[in-house]
Formats: structure tokens, sequence, C-alpha cells
DNA sequence: CGCTCTTACGGAAGTCGTAATGATT
DNA sequence: AATCATTACGACTTCCGTAAGAGCG
């Protein structure tokens, strides 16, 4: 429907390089440069730089780019509501998540969603919790996984659940068979922190934060994969949610042991749409779902049925 | 930039036949017909019935539709957002407004405006005071020249000026030399309306429009060219704004004298903007002309320069 | 020489208009 | 008969890929 140079401008734009985004695009550059030279003389405007290391886009070209975006998203978006119409959930869903429910519960909802839904293609993308909220409410994503400020804004929640802050550590532990513990008491063991360290800070307030400047850890990683091995090897403890270490907890090979604190045990994550703008019909079908798959995990986790 | 296929599918929609479409097009039926087999058939649905009498969309050809008419009013939008990195104000600007200014008023100031700005194409759309404002917060105009409700909603106001109602008439008639009058004192007089009736109620309250129940009129036209005869001949007395009739009443042809009344007095004739939308370069360049014209046109009222 | 964008040319694909065909009132 | 949409076919235009050219480090 729509023509190619909107593909071929966008991909220019994005590679910087009209031999890169040749290769991209699967077509020859010499066709590429010519649609990009025919559109730059039809608009009466330069749209880039020419540069020894390839293409910038000119202020026209960014206002060219946006509308190219727009028109091919509006246009992926049509063609899954067409199909609506049939009562097939066609399309792209992204899904804006912080890192904990990404490690089992969002990849295990997702995969039951596309085994139903076989035509949709799913898009997770892991960030900060104040990332996701903006990603969700400008358009950049569909659904949002992720706890919310109280500022929260442009963003509807579908589903929250209870997600308290625990401490995380080996069964031999000597914190591990308590029903809580606080903070203060942290601080004679061995510590794990996740960085950058300032993330949670306001979800949490600055009880957590002033603890970690307080307390040396023994180590710092940004990636779950990581914590989640030294935990496992006993090098320390560390402050975290439930989430990220489900099947770990389940299978007892880690302890979860909340903190005390109003703000730290009232944490909740939740499931957010944008507020001002419709859903497609795939964003909406995967709402439901993960508001569903939520909302029974939410009971499982109330239950106690982690062993 | 787009595909010619945006164009012929609009055309066809809005004609509901492929001839018709294929004339405003300037283009062979057969070429217009094939296009949208092929978009059709690329999209996997029809767009259209077939009836024996033209064309008519479907719910996906609805959808599509929509999607045509947005891309090719960004696109617009972008040529005119490109110019003006340069400089050049072009582009379309669509005005909704009454009656009254589009006598004198608006012509004027358009004309100024498009002397100043070769490259923009106006279009003026005379209509109800409630039409304007849905128009203009809705995205189908750029700008309103409207009284507004109370109630009003996704519009801003740029500039607003007092716009009593009057009572019209010729110099010698025996209420022209009164400072004011009441509505009951118009009674014993001929009277010529403005049909449709209703459409001013929201403004002027029900005191108009009861009065109008009461007292027949000798006549009755929803063109204010026929009013402005009947009164210039002195068949009766109308009740209209001052602006419909600035020439007249400049030159000493009809007299207005204000009506007695809060509401009826202080009806105020509004310069509205989308509160939503960012406004085109043009839009915003004949904004901006339009409020200094109105102001200064509230301030000539006010010093009372019609003679 | 490496890299970039750009231009030249032949063949493939698409689009157009005229005119004929089918279908429905 | 009149008015639709659709198809057939030849002329024209556009688009692509290969290959060669020009500028820069």
């Amino acid at each position: 429907m729509h023509a190619a140079v909107l593909r071929y401008f966008e991909a220019v734009a994005e590679e910087g390089s009209i031999r890169r985004a040749s290769d991209r695009l699967h077509i020859s550059a010499s066709a590429v440069n010519r649609q990009i030279l025919k559109l730059e003389d039809h608009l009466g405007t330069p749209l880039f730089e020419r540069r020894p290391d390839g293409m910038r886009l000119t202020d026209a070209g960014r206002l060219v780019l946006r509308h190219a975006r727009d028109t091919l998203h509006d246009f992926a978006r049509l063609r899954g509501d067409i199909d609506g119409l049939r009562g097939i959930v066609s399309g792209d869903v992204t899904i804006a998540t912080l890192d904990s429910p990404a490690v089992h519960f969002l990849p295990e909802a997702v995969a039951q969603f596309v085994a139903a839904h076989p035509a949709v293609q799913v898009r997770v993308t892991a960030c900060d919790p104040i990332e996701a909220m903006h990603s969700v409410s400008q358009g950049s994503a569909d659904l949002g996984l992720t706890f919310l400020p109280a500022w929260r804004r442009g963003v509807t929640v579908l589903e929250d659940i209870a997600c308290p802050m625990c401490v995380v550590m080996k069964p031999d532990h000597e914190l591990a068979s308590r029903a809580s513990v606080t903070l203060d008491e942290c601080g004679a063991h061995r510590l794990i922190y996740q960085a950058p360290a300032d993330t949670m800070q306001p979800f949490v307030g600055d009880e957590l934060e002033a603890f970690k400047r307080a307390h040396k850890p023994v180590a710092v990683s940004n990636t779950q994969a990581v914590l989640k091995r030294l935990l496992l090897r006993g090098v320390g403890i560390s402050f975290y949610t439930r989430l990220g270490f489900s099947e770990e907890l389940a299978s007892g090979q880690l302890v979860a042991v909340p903190l005390e604190g109003e703000r730290l045990s009232e944490l909740r994550l939740c499931l957010v749409a944008p507020s001002d703008r419709l859903p497609t019909v795939a964003g909406q079908a995967m709402g439901e779902h993960l508001r569903s798959a939520l909302a029974s995990f939410g009971a499982d986790l109330d239950r106690g049925d982690e062993p």
C-alpha cells in the first residue's frame, strides 16, 4: 500500500549509510540511493548531509523520518485492525518490562500467548521502572510490567500484585529461617547489590539507598544472571523481589525473607497500558492475557505456593 | 513520496464510484479500478461492496480510509513544516467560522494574509457555532471563529471580542434612536428571523427563543444576504450582531441598537485553536494574524468608530 | 587501496489509456 | 438502453541490479 521509499528512508536514517541500509533491506545500494535522491528532489530539500563516513539527517530529514515512521507504524496497526475484524489477532506487541518478571513470569506468559495467537509478533524490552512507564505513555511500547511511582502519568493499571522487597540467600544462611528481617540486621552480612544503585529510589524511598551507601557490598552487577550465580554460590545475600528467583525459590535452592519497612514491603508490580491511545487488537489481547496470568500468579504468591 | 493508491482509494470512497473518482482524479477508470483490486488483494479483504449503483465501503474499507486520510493529511503537514524550516509559510489552513465574521471581517483578514503568504491555501467553512467548535477540536479545521458554549472542550481561545446581540433596522425606524431596547419592545414591530431558530440557544439562553416562538415573523431566512436585503428595504427589524453588517452600519444604511439582557449583551466572538494538537506552520501564522486583526477590530468597536 | 555516494545502461516490472466484456437495473 | 465494474492488450514509465565512476582518508 505504501511506497517503498518509506522503508528505504527509515533504513538509511537508522543505519546512517546507504550501503548498510541496502544490506538490511536486501536491495542494491544504487536502488536505495536513487530513491533517496528522488525524494530529496521531490521535496526540494536535502534530507541528509553527505559525510565521508555516511549519511546524517538534516532538520528536514528528521521531520521526514518522523512522518515515515508514523505512517509505517499506523499501517502495521491497520493490518492488525483489519485482521481483528475477522476475529484473527495479528500484529506486533511491544512490552516494556523490568528485569525480574522477564526471568520467568513473562517468558512463560508470552509463550502461552504466541501459541494461541501465531500471527502476533512479540517484542520484549527490559528497562528501568521509570523508563518502562515512559515507553508506555509515549507510545514506544503497548504494555508495561513495572513498578509505578506516585506521580504515574499517561498510563492505566490493568492489574497489580504485591511484590515486597526481600532478602534473597541460600537456605543454609543464618537469616534464612526468619519470618522477616530489618535492613539493619542485614548490615552484618556479606552483601551483593544490583547496579545502577538509584533506579529503585522513587519506589522504596531513601531507606534502602542510605543503607547501600553505608554498607559496602562484596559484589555489584547490573545483570540479574550474575546476581543469581553469586547467590547460589553463597557469596552473600541480596535485596530483590521474589519475581526474579521464582524457580530457585520453588525448588528450595534459594530463600527469600521479606524486608520490614512500609515502602519496602508494599511494593506492587503493575501491568500498565497507555491511557490516551486506543490499544491495537494484538495489544488488547496480550493485555488481557497478561492480566489474568498476573492475577493468578499473584494469587499463588499469596497462598504461599512456594515450598 | 506516497503511493497513488492512497489518493485513488480516498476518491473512490468519497465518490462511491470508480467512474466518478476517475473523473475527479483525471485518471482512467481502469487504472483506478486496478489499484483498488490490487490493494484488496494485498490486504486480503474486500474493501468495497460492489453494488449495482457503485462502491460502498466495508468495515475494513472504513479503517483503510481513515488510515489513507491520516497519511495524506500528515504528509501535507510535513511539507508545510519543511518549508517552515526555511522561513517560508506554506500549506493549507482551514477556518471554521460563523456567518457574521464571514461577511466582512474574515475575507478582509484572509486577503491580507494570502498577500503576505502566497504559498498558503486557505479554506473557509461557514457553520453553526457548535459545529465550528467541534471542527476545531476534532481536527477538520485549524482555526475557528465562533461563539463558545460554557462547556467548551478541546479548544483554546486565542482572542475574543465583545459581540452583543443587537436589533438591526433602517435609520428611519422609530427604535433607531434608542440607546438600547428590550426584547418586549420589539414585539410590536415587524420581525425578520434567521433560521434555523435554535442554533443560538446555547449562547443566549431561552429568552430569545421564547420570544421567537411568541412573535410571528414577517420573513425567515438562513442566508445573511437575504436578511440584509430585507432590512435595507425596510421590511422589518432583525436580531443580529454588528459583525454581519459592519459596512452598512458604517455607511449609515442600517442602525444596530443593543438588546438588553445579560446573556444577549455579553456574547463574545472567540478565535479558537485546537488545544491538543500542535498547529501547522501555516495554522500558527494564520492564528497570529487573525488574533491581531480581531484585537484591533474589537478595539475599533469599543471606540465606537461607526458613525 | 579502503570506504563512501553517485551515475550509466539493459532488462524486468509496473502503470496507464483505449477499448471490449460482463453484470445489473 | 444505460450505468456500473472488470478484463485484454499495447505503449509508456519506473525500478532494479550490475558495473563503472568520483571523492575522501
